[in-house]
DNA sequence: TATAGTAATATCGTGTTACGATATCAATTT
DNA sequence: AAATTGATATCGTAACACGATATTACTATA
């Protein structure tokens, strides 16, 4: 009850959290789901890749399949417009923060 | 197109500001439409509105209409409920701006 | 070489909802 | 009355979040 209230108010700062990990290094979507998870955020895979593929469509990321141990796996990194949306991000989460904290 | 991606980033931010702004006093909506503009969010009435019904509806907010200069406003103020998810939603916040900001 | 297991990704059906545009409502001004 | 203004409500449409289930491809066991 009280988390899918919250989730919807979490699902910016996903993306977000998305954005800065494909900035760091490129990352895949089971990786994401754990990662996330360790944050907090509980994210099925029904949710994350149909996200993800929307945040490729949306030109934020860009995949580049790579094969692992004979699996492919689907890499994921941030391009040149994700990084502009990040730090527009970035400054509104601090105005943000900066106008609730007391 | 960049602010339509930046809008989906961002309704969770504008529903964590109206949280902290219905605690620091009553509101009624088209002033939050101001406020919010202020803020660099555009919201229409077409999108507000709706999302304060919803907000009431699951009991983050409640609504007291008020005669004011003869009109009835519709006040809305913050519900016990609405506070444990804005600390919540500020400690998120708080982690999440922590871990982008380099 | 079947069979089962496992990791990663994809899709399906449903219900919700964000959005702009438009409409309503009540009071005030021309 | 007619037009204006401030505030709130609704409509139609397209998008999409979600859990559950399916798929794909490789590996380990019998």
């Amino acid at each position: 009850m009280k988390d899918k209230i919250l989730r919807k108010f979490f699902l910016g700062f996903i993306q977000i959290h998305i954005l800065h990990h494909a900035k760091k290094e490129p990352f895949y979507g089971s990786w994401m789901i754990k990662e996330l998870k360790d944050h907090g955020y509980d994210m099925s895979p029904g949710t994350l890749y149909p996200l993800l593929h929307n945040m490729e469509s949306t030109n934020l990321l860009k995949k580049e399949e790579k094969n692992v141990d004979g699996k492919i796996r689907k890499y994921y990194q941030i391009t040149t417009q994700g990084i502009e949306i990040l730090e527009e991000a970035t400054k509104k989460a601090y105005e943000l923060f900066k106008e609730i904290k007391d």
